[in-house]
DNA sequence: GGATTATTTTGCGAGATGGTACAAAAATCA
DNA sequence: TGATTTTTGTACCATCTCGCAAAATAATCC
C-alpha cells in the first residue's frame, strides 16, 4: 500500500538523486531473477556466473549489492517469504467460510509452486529445508520460522472456524493445522516431481474434505 | 534372509576367485558411505573428493565401480529405496490393527529420517525431489516412483482396514493414503530443519488420530 | 569546469571441480 | 616362471569456482 498523502513531497519511488554513477540495474528485479534461479537449481548448483548472467550484473556488482553468494541466497529467501506471505495474508484474514478459505489458500500456494518457465519449482522453504538447512544454522532458523509461520496461520484459521461453529467441539485446531501444513508440503514436493495439476488438486480436495469434516 | 540350504555348495559370499588385483574396498559398504554423503549434502554440494575420502576409494576406482557422479547418485538412491522398503514392507504386510500398523510405519520412517552422525537427514526421496528431480528426467521418474509406491502401500493398508470394519464406510482409502503420505513428507522436511522429535511424534499422533477416526 | 562520489568494467588469482591417462601393483592362469 | 587380467595410485587436464583489486565511467556538488 503506497500512501498517497497530500502533504509535502515525500520521496517515494522517485529517484532520490543519488550521487555517483547511476546503477545499470534495479536491485529489486535483480533479486527477483536471483530468486528464480535459486528456486529452480538450489544453492550449490547455481554459480555466480549463472546469477551474473540472469541478473545482467557482473560479479563485482552482485557482490557489492547483495554480498556473497550465501547472503544473496538468504536475501532471495527472505524475498520469497515476503511474496508468499503477501499472496496469502489477505485470504487468511478474510472472513470466509472455512472450506472456501482453505480452497483459496491452497490455490494460492499451488500457483506459486507450479509457476516457472522451465517447469514447476515447488516451495522455496521446502527446497531450502531439503538442502542448506542441515548445514547452516542461520538458514535453518529461517526455514524453521517459515514452517511455524504457516502452522500458526492455519491454527488461527481453524481456531476461528471452531469458534464460529464450523467445526466439531472435539476438533483440535493445532492438529488440523499440522495436517494442512502437511498437505502444503506434500504438494510442494510432488509439484517438483511434475505430478500433474489434476492429481495435486485431488489431494487438496481430499485433504479439505477430511479437515472440514472431522467429527472427532 | 540368507538361505541356509544343505544342497551343493552355492557360491554365496565366498570369493568367486576373481582374476586380477583384488579390490581394496567392498562395493556395498562404499555405496553405503556414498549414500550417507549424498543424503546429508545433496548431489551438487558433494564433491568427488568428499566421496573418495568417505569411501576410501580413489577417484578412478570410484569411476570404475559406479560410473560418474550422477550414476553413483542414482545407485545410491536405488539403494536407499531398497533399504527403506525393507524396513517397512513387513509392517505393511503384517496383520495388525490399523492404528498400530500406522504407528509402526511412522516410527520406522522417523528412525530413518532422524538417523545420521551430523544430524537428521530426512527422506532421500524428498531431498532428491527438492533438488535434482526438476532438471533430470531419469531421476525425476525414480522420485515419482518412490512417491507413488508409498501412496499405494498406504492405500492398500487403508483398504484392508476398511474391509475389516476398522474404518467407516464413507472413508476413502485413497484420500487417507494421501494424508498419510503427506504426514510422511512433512516430518521428513521438518526433521531436516531439526524440529525436535517430540514435535514430530505429536504430528504423527495427531495425524493418526484423524485418519483412524474419520467418520466421513 | 574541477573535485568528489558511486558504480561499472575488466581481469586476475588461488583453489576446487569432475573426469581421465598411464604406469605400478597384485592377483590368477598357463 | 612369465603372461594376463584387474585394480590401484599418481599425476594431470581443462574448466569452473568465488571473491577481489584496480582502473574506467558517469553522475552530483561546489
Amino acid at each position: 500500500m503506497v500512501q498517497k498523502s497530500k502533504g509535502p513531497p515525500i520521496a517515494a519511488p522517485e529517484p532520490p538523486k543519488r550521487r555517483g554513477r547511476p546503477r545499470a540495474y534495479e536491485p529489486d528485479v535483480a533479486l527477483g531473477k536471483a530468486l528464480d534461479l535459486f528456486r529452480t537449481q538450489g544453492f550449490a548448483a547455481t554459480s555466480l556466473d549463472d546469477l551474473s548472467e540472469a541478473t545482467g550484473m557482473n560479479r563485482p556488482s552482485l557482490y557489492g549489492a547483495f554480498g556473497d553468494k550465501r547472503e544473496l541466497y538468504i536475501k532471495s529467501y527472505q524475498r520469497y517469504r515476503e511474496q508468499a506471505r503477501a499472496s496469502m495474508v489477505e485470504i487468511f484474514r478474510a472472513d470466509l467460510p472455512l472450506r472456501e478459505r482453505l480452497e483459496r489458500i491452497f490455490a494460492s500456494a499451488l500457483a506459486i509452486y507450479l509457476s516457472g518457465e522451465t517447469g514447476p519449482r515447488g516451495c522455496f522453504t521446502v527446497v531450502t529445508a531439503a538442502s542448506e538447512a542441515v548445514g547452516d544454522p542461520e538458514i535453518r532458523a529461517m526455514v524453521l520460522d517459515g514452517l511455524s509461520e504457516l502452522d500458526k496461520a492455519f491454527a488461527n484459521c481453524f481456531r476461528r472456524a471452531k469458534e464460529k461453529g464450523e467445526l466439531a467441539d472435539s476438533a483440535d485446531p493445532v492438529v488440523l493445522a499440522q495436517l494442512a501444513s502437511a498437505t502444503i508440503h506434500t504438494i510442494a514436493i510432488r509439484s517438483r516431481a511434475r505430478v500433474p495439476r489434476k492429481e495435486l488438486d485431488a489431494i487438496v480436495k481430499g485433504a479439505i474434505d477430511v479437515m472440514v469434516g472431522v467429527k472427532g
